[in-house]
DNA sequence: TTGACAAGTGACCTTTCGTTCACTACAATT
DNA sequence: AATTGTAGTGAACGAAAGGTCACTTGTCAA
C-alpha cells in the first residue's frame, strides 16, 4: 500500500487541478482528500511544483500512448454511416471519461502559464483531432465513400465543430445530452455534403 | 486623475487575470502596475473578489452592447467574396483588440470557477458566433448567394473552425498569421461547398 | 532478532496573501 | 478661513500558503 501513493498523490493532483487550477489548489487540501498529513506529499514529490511537471509528464506519454500512434487509429470506415456511428463511439468516450476530462480542463486552465500544457493544449484541441481525421478522410476518399477533397481542410471542418462541443460538454455538462445530439446532427450533415452518393 | 482610477483598476485586473488567472493574480502586484500602493486599491474596490465582480459586470455588459445588440450585426454581405472578406475583417479584429484577446483569455481561466464567466464563455465561443452567422445565412439565402439549408446547422460549422483558430491565436501569437491564412482558407472552402454557383 | 529503510506524523518555519487602519495631502464646499 | 470628503500612504495583522525536520511506525532482508 505504499508504491501506489505516488500514483494516488498524482490522480488527486488531477482532479484538484482540473477543479481549481494550479495557483487554487493547496498542498494540505491536497493531502486531505488522501486521508494524508500535508508533510506526507513530500516524501513522493519533492515540491508541489514536482507534482505539476509529473503530472504533465504522464499526460504527454498517455497522449502519445493513446491518441499519438498509428496503431491507435480506428480503421477506415466501410460506410457513412459507419462513419458516423464512429464519431459517437469516439466523442461519447472521450466526453465521459473523467480522466480525460480533468485532463482537457487542467490544459485549458494552465495553458497560459506552462509551455507544455500550451503545446499539449493544442494538440488536443485541434491539431491531434485534425490529423486524425485527415487519414480518416484520405482512406474514406481511396474508398470512394467522400467525393475526392483536401482531407486536411475536410478534417478541420469536421474535428473544429466537435471539439467545440466536447467543450461545451465540459464547461456545462448539463448541456451534455444537448450536445450529444448536434454532434450527431452534424455529422450527418457533413456526410450528406461530402459523402458521394450511394441514394439507393 | 482621481475618478480613472477605479478604470484603470479595472483594466490592470483585466491584464494580470488574464495572464495568470484569479488566484494568480495579487493585489500588491496589481497596485504596483498602477504605481499605487496595495491599500491605496481598497479605497476603490472592497475587495479583491469585489474587482472581480466588477470586472464580469463589465464584460457582460460589452458583450451586450457589442454583440448582442442587433443594429451591431454585420450587414448581409452582396457577394461570396463579400462574405470572405468581411469573416476577414472581423476575425482580424477579434484577434488584435487586445481588450477583447484578453476578455477570452480571463473566460477561458475562469470558466470552471465562477457561473457567470462560463455563461459569458459559452457566448463567446460558441452560440454567440452561431447566432450571428445564422441571421447571416438566412440573408445570403435570401439572396440566393449560398444554396438553401438549415442556416443554423450552416452557422454552427462555419463559426466553430474560425473559433477554433482563435483559440489558437490566444494560446500561441506567434502562429497568427499562420491561422488568419486559415480562416482565409478554410471560408474559401466553405463558399465553394455552400455558395450557390455563379459561374462566369 | 536486529537493522535499515520507506512511509507517514505533527510541530514549526518563512513567506505571502488579502485586508485594516490611523494618518497625510489636497481639492472642493461652506 | 474653516471644513469636509476623497485619494493615497505605510505599517501592521491574522490567515493561509509551501516547505522542513525530528520523530514514529511498520515491513522486510540479513
Amino acid at each position: 500500500m505504499a508504491k501506489d501513493t505516488k500514483e494516488r498523490i498524482l490522480m488527486a493532483a488531477l482532479d484538484m487541478f482540473s477543479k481549481k487550477g494550479y495557483e487554487g489548489t493547496n498542498i494540505r487540501e491536497l493531502a486531505a482528500s488522501l486521508e494524508l498529513v500535508k508533510s506526507g506529499i513530500y516524501k513522493h514529490y519533492e515540491s508541489k511544483e514536482a507534482i505539476w511537471n509529473a503530472l504533465l509528464d504522464r499526460m504527454i506519454a498517455y497522449y502519445g500512448e493513446h491518441f499519438g500512434s498509428a496503431e491507435h487509429l480506428p480503421p477506415v470506415p466501410d460506410s457513412l454511416e459507419d462513419f458516423v456511428s464512429m464519431t459517437m463511439r469516439m466523442v461519447n468516450i472521450t466526453i465521459h471519461d473523467e480522466q480525460i476530462v480533468k485532463t482537457r480542463k487542467v490544459l485549458t486552465l494552465e495553458q497560459y502559464r506552462d509551455e507544455r500544457a500550451r503545446d499539449l493544449a493544442t494538440k488536443h484541441f485541434l491539431t491531434g483531432l485534425t490529423e486524425m481525421f485527415t487519414r480518416i478522410f484520405s482512406g474514406m476518399m481511396e474508398k470512394g465513400l467522400i467525393r475526392r477533397d483536401d482531407p486536411e481542410m475536410l478534417a478541420f471542418a469536421y474535428a473544429t465543430p466537435i471539439s467545440a462541443l466536447i467543450h461545451l460538454c465540459d464547461r456545462e455538462p448539463e448541456k451534455t445530452a444537448d450536445a450529444i445530439a448536434q454532434v450527431e446532427a452534424f455529422s450527418r450533415h457533413f456526410v450528406k455534403v461530402y459523402g458521394e452518393a450511394e441514394k439507393d
